[in-house]
RNA sequence: GCCGGGAUGGCGGAACUGGCAGACGCAGAGGACUUAAAAUCCUCCGGAGCAAUCCUUGUGGGUUCGAGUCCCUCUCCCGGCACCA
C-alpha cells in the first residue's frame, strides 16, 4: 500500500527545498533565449484574495511552461507600496504609513510564497523603498529637463474625501477612483507631465499583441479628432484680444452659426461681460464651480447658460453673434469656446429652443422643402444658405471652407485630443516627494542627482485637517537652493503612485544596481516584457502611463524601444454567489482554507480549470473537489505498482499514439493560454491511463514512460505534486529543470479514422476506414453502407462532398 | 446615446480554419465494496419516442451540400466611454 497524497506536507517540503537551493533565481544567459513573464504587482492593501491568485497563479503556470521549454525565464514580483490607503490607515488608526505598508508586505509575501510560484525573490521591488524612489525622483528631474514635466495652474479634479487632486484617468463617472466621492473642480498650481506630446504614438499599437478591446479603449481615451479652428472677430472697448477662436469638426456649418458659447471658466468671460449682465454671469460661474463633475456632466440636466451681453462677428457672413456661457462647454477641450449651430447640433438645438435663439439651416436634408426642423439635422446633406459654397455636398464643404479660412487667415485645420496632460501632484504624505526646490533667485530648481533621494521624513503629523504633514514640516521644507546656496523651499506635493509603477518592470532587470535606475546591459537583455498579465481595469491608467514613460525615456536615449509590453493579456474576474466578491457582501473567498485542506496545487489547478482565463468564472466548492479527486487519481496512478499481464502490440501502439497526441494538445493549449482545455485534456489522459492499467497490456517501460510524460505535463500547474512524483518514481531533482516533452507528428497520426457519412447534411452513419484511404474509395464505401442505402434509394445523387479524414456528404434529390 | 464583448444541457464549460453539438468536470440516478457511512470504483445522464426517427446552441430571417461558427434583424446580459463641439 502506498501512503496518502498529503498535499500540504509535500508542498511545504518542496517550497523549503526550492528556496534553500535558490532554484528560481535567474541570471542573464546569452546561451538561452530569454523570456520576461510579468504579472502586475499588487498594491499593498493587506490581504491577498482569490482575485490576486487568479491573476498570479495562471501566469506562473505559463512562466513555468516557458522555463521547461528551455527559456531563461524572468518572473519577478514586488509591491506597489505608495498610496492613500496607507495614509488613511494612519489617520484612522494612528499607525505610521510605513509601518502599515511594511506589515502588509510581510503578510502578502508570506501568502504569495504559499502559492508556490517561481518568483525570483532576490529581485523583489518595493516602490516606497528609498533605493527605489530615488530613481523615481531622478526620472522626474529628467522629465523636467526635457520639458516633459511642467507646473501649471488649471482647474483640477479635487476629491474632497481624499483631499487630493486626481488625474483625468482617475475620475470614474465623476467619482474618485478610490473612494467614490463626487469630484469637484479647484484651481491649483500643479505638476503635470506632457503625455499629450505622445498622443499620436499612444494611439498606435503597431507591433504589439494586445487585446483589441484595450487598444480601442486607449484610442478612445486619446480621442483624436480632426477639425478646424475658426476665429470670430471681436471688437470690444475693454478687451485687447481682437478675436475668439473656436474648435469645430463641422466647418461646413459655419454659415449657420447663431450664437457662441464659452466655457464658464474661459479667461475672457469676466472681461467681455457687459455691466448689466455682470451679476447674472457671476452667479452662473459661481454655481458651475460648486457643482460636482457628475452634476455638471449629467446628460439628464437641461442645457442652460447666460448671455454675456457681448457679441462677436462671423467673418464669413458679417453677422453679429451673441456670446453666451454654458457649462456644457468644457474649458479643457479645444479652445474652451464653441460656435453654436443649432440646426445641426443636438445640444445647440436644445439650447436655442430654450432661449429663443434663431435656428438657421445650412445643410439641406434630402427632400427638405424649407420647413422648420423638429430636431437638429446632424447627417450629411447639401450646403445651402452658405453663399459661394451652396450646392456642395457637406463633406466636400468641410474641406473647402477650411481651405477658404486658411487663405483668408481666419482659421486653420487642426487636431484636437480628448486626453489631457497627466496631473501628477498629490497633496499627500505617503508618496515620493517631488524633487524640486523653489528659490527666490533661481526659480524652480531640480534636486541634483547627488542629493537624491529626497527622503520622505519619518515624522508625520496628520493633525492638519487632512492636509499633508509635509507642508507643516518646517525643518524639512526649508532647505538650500542647490544652485546658489541661498534659502529655498521644497515642493511639498508628492508624486502620483502611478509614476512609480510606470517603470518598475525596468527595475526588475537589475534591482540592486546603484549607479542608475537600471543597468543598461541587463535591461537590454530582458526587455521588453514578453507577456504582461493583469486586470483590464488598468487599460487607460497604468498601461497608458507606462507606455508614455517608456517612449519618453526612449527619446532621452536611455533605452532603445518604445513599447514596454509585447503581449498583454487580461484575466477575468472570479465571482461568488453570482456576484462580485466584496468584503461588505461577505462573499470573499480566502484561498488559505483550501490550501490548508486540499493543497495549493489543487487550488491552482481548479483556477485553471474553471473556464477560460480571460473570462473568469464562479467559484464552486463542489467544483474544486473534482480537481482534487483528479490529482489524487494521478497520485495513485503514478505510485501504485504496475504489473503487466500481457504484451499487446496494438495496445502499445495506441498508448504511444495517444501520448504523442496529448503532448501536442497540451503544448498547443499552453501556447494559447487555454488552461481550462489543457486540464480537461490531462484529465482525459489520466482516465485513459487508468484503463490501460486495468488491462495491464503494455510493457512496464511503456507504462513508466507514459507516467513520466504525465508528471512533466502537470508540472507547471501542480509543481509540488509533480516534484514529489518525479522524485518518488526515481528521477533526478528537479523536475523544474527538465525539458518539456516533445511529440512526433508521425507517431501521433491515426492509422484508422472515423468517417462521418451524411445525406443532405444529416448524419446517417459513421464508418471506420484506414487513414490512407483515397477520395474515390471513401465515396464508394459511404454509398455502400447499409445505413446509407435507404436514404439514397430511388433518389438521384447530385453531388458528393468529401472532406479528407472527416466526412462525406451525399447530396440527393 | 456611442464603442466593444457575450448568450450552448440542471450547473461551469468544450467544439482551434464552416464539417459527428454537448469534450472535461460538477450535480443527479442506479450498482459494487462496507455492519454502516465517508472515500473509491463501475454504469447511465439535453428533450420527445417502444423503436426507426425527430427536435435542440437567446429571437426571426439569409448565405451554403452543410451554420453554435459567416451575413442581416431583434431581445437580454456584461465591460468601457459619455455634453469632447
Amino acid at each position: 500500500m502506498i501512503d496518502k497524497y498529503n498535499a500540504p506536507e509535500i508542498e511545504k517540503k518542496w517550497q523549503k527545498k526550492w528556496a534553500d537551493d535558490k532554484l528560481y533565481e535567474v541570471k542573464e544567459d546569452s546561451k538561452r533565449p530569454k523570456w520576461y513573464a510579468l504579472t502586475m504587482f499588487p498594491y499593498t492593501s493587506g490581504d491577498l484574495h482569490i482575485g490576486h491568485w487568479y491573476a498570479m497563479a495562471p501566469s506562473d503556470v505559463y512562466a513555468r511552461f516557458k522555463r521547461l521549454q528551455g527559456y531563461n525565464v524572468l518572473h519577478p514580483m514586488g509591491f506597489d507600496a505608495f498610496g492613500l490607503p496607507a495614509e488613511n490607515a494612519a489617520i484612522k488608526r494612528g499607525i505610521h504609513p510605513r509601518k502599515w505598508t511594511m506589515a502588509n508586505i510581510e503578510n502578502m509575501r508570506r501568502q504569495l510564497k504559499t502559492m508556490g510560484a517561481m518568483y525570483d525573490w532576490n529581485r523583489e521591488v518595493i516602490t516606497c523603498d528609498p533605493k527605489y524612489y530615488k530613481w523615481t525622483q531622478w526620472f522626474f528631474t529628467k522629465l523636467f529637463q526635457h520639458d516633459l514635466a511642467y507646473r501649471g495652474k488649471a482647474p483640477v479634479n479635487w476629491c474632497p474625501q481624499c483631499q487630493v487632486v486626481l488625474a483625468n484617468e482617475q475620475v470614474e463617472n465623476g467619482l474618485c477612483w478610490r473612494c467614490e466621492t463626487p469630484v469637484v473642480k479647484r484651481d491649483l498650481e500643479q505638476w503635470l507631465f506632457r503625455i499629450t506630446k505622445y498622443a499620436d504614438e499612444l494611439m498606435e499599437h503597431e507591433g504589439i499583441d494586445w487585446p483589441e478591446r484595450i487598444q480601442i479603449m486607449q484610442k478612445n481615451w486619446v480621442g483624436k479628432s480632426y477639425g478646424t479652428e475658426v476665429s470670430f472677430a471681436l471688437d470690444h472697448p475693454s478687451v485687447a484680444e481682437k478675436e475668439i477662436k473656436v474648435f469645430t469638426t463641422r466647418p461646413d456649418t459655419v454659415f449657420g452659426v447663431t450664437f457662441m458659447v464659452l466655457a464658464p471658466e474661459h479667461p475672457l468671460v469676466a472681461k467681455l461681460t457687459t455691466p448689466d449682465k455682470k451679476a447674472e454671469v457671476e452667479a452662473y460661474v459661481a454655481r458651475t464651480r460648486r457643482f460636482t463633475e457628475i452634476e455638471r456632466l449629467s446628460t439628464e440636466k437641461e442645457k442652460d447658460g447666460v448671455f454675456t451681453g457681448a457679441y462677436v462677428t462671423n467673418r464669413l457672413t458679417g453677422d453679429k453673434v451673441p456670446v453666451w456661457i454654458a457649462d456644457y462647454v468644457l474649458v479643457g477641450y479645444g479652445t474652451g469656446a464653441v460656435m453654436a449651430v443649432p440646426a445641426h447640433d443636438e445640444r445647440d438645438f436644445a439650447f436655442a429652443k430654450k432661449y429663443n435663439i434663431p435656428i438657421k439651416t445650412v445643410i439641406s436634408p434630402p427632400e427638405w422643402k424649407g420647413e422648420e426642423l423638429e430636431n437638429a439635422y446632424i447627417d450629411d446633406g447639401t450646403m445651402i444658405n452658405s453663399s459661394q459654397f451652396n450646392g456642395l455636398p457637406n463633406r466636400e464643404g468641410t474641406k473647402a471652407v477650411t481651405a477658404f479660412l486658411e487663405q483668408k487667415g481666419w482659421g486653420k485645420g487642426t487636431i484636437s485630443y480628448r486626453m489631457r496632460d497627466w496631473l501628477i501632484s498629490r497633496q499627500r504624505y505617503w508618496g515620493a516627494p517631488i524633487p524640486m526646490i523653489y528659490c527666490d533667485k533661481c526659480g524652480t530648481v531640480p534636486v541634483p542627482e547627488k542629493d537624491l533621494p529626497v527622503l520622505l521624513p519619518e515624522e508625520a503629523d496628520f493633525s492638519h485637517q487632512g492636509e499633508s504633514p509635509l507642508k507643516y514640516n518646517e525643518k524639512w521644507v526649508n532647505t538650500k537652493c542647490p544652485k546658489c546656496g541661498s534659502p529655498g523651499k521644497r515642493e511639498t506635493d508628492t508624486i502620483d503612485g502611478f509614476m512609480c509603477s510606470s517603470w518598475y518592470f525596468l527595475r526588475y532587470c537589475s534591482p540592486h544596481y546603484d549607479k542608475a535606475a537600471f543597468d543598461p546591459e541587463k535591461t537590454k537583455y530582458w526587455m521588453p516584457v514578453d507577456i504582461y498579465t493583469g486586470g483590464a481595469e488598468h487599460a487607460v491608467m497604468h498601461l497608458l502611463y507606462a507606455r508614455f514613460f517608456t517612449k519618453a525615456i526612449r527619446d532621452m536615449g536611455l533605452i532603445d524601444f518604445g513599447e514596454p509590453f509585447k503581449r498583454l493579456f487580461n484575466q477575468g474576474i472570479i465571482i461568488a454567489d453570482h456576484q462580485k466578491m466584496s468584503k461588505s457582501k461577505g462573499n470573499v473567498i480566502n484561498p488559505d482554507a483550501y490550501v490548508n485542506e486540499l493543497g495549493v496545487d489543487t487550488v491552482r489547478a481548479y483556477m485553471m480549470f474553471m473556464g477560460p482565463w480571460e473570462q473568469g468564472g464562479e467559484w464552486f466548492d463542489t467544483g474544486i473537489s473534482g480537481v482534487s479527486r483528479w490529482l489524487n487519481r494521478i497520485w495513485k496512478l503514478a505510485l501504485e505498482e504496475y504489473q503487466p499481464k500481457i504484451n499487446d502490440a496494438t495496445a502499445m501502439k495506441e498508448l504511444e499514439r495517444i501520448t504523442h497526441q496529448i503532448i501536442k494538445k497540451i503544448t498547443g493549449d499552453m501556447d494559447r493560454l487555454r488552461f481550462n482545455t489543457m486540464i480537461a485534456a490531462l484529465m482525459e489522459y489520466t482516465n485513459y491511463l487508468n484503463k490501460v492499467k486495468e488491462s495491464a497490456n503494455v510493457t512496464n517501460d511503456a507504462w513508466q514512460n507514459s507516467i513520466e510524460k504525465l508528471v512533466l505535463m502537470i508540472a507547471p500547474t501542480a509543481p509540488h505534486l509533480a516534484e514529489e512524483l518525479w522524485h518518488r518514481t526515481g528521477h533526478k531533482y528537479s523536475i523544474h529543470n527538465q525539458p518539456w516533452p516533445k511529440w512526433d507528428e508521425e507517431l501521433a497520426k491515426e492509422d484508422e479514422i472515423t468517417l462521418v457519412v451524411q445525406v443532405n447534411g444529416k448524419l446517417r452513419d459513421r464508418i471506420t476506414i484506414p487513414a490512407s484511404i483515397t477520395e474515390e474509395e471513401a465515396k464508394k464505401m459511404s454509398q455502400a453502407s447499409e445505413k446509407i442505402k435507404p436514404f439514397i434509394q430511388g433518389q438521384k445523387v447530385v453531388n458528393i462532398i468529401y472532406v479528407p479524414g472527416k466526412l462525406v456528404n451525399i447530396v440527393v434529390r
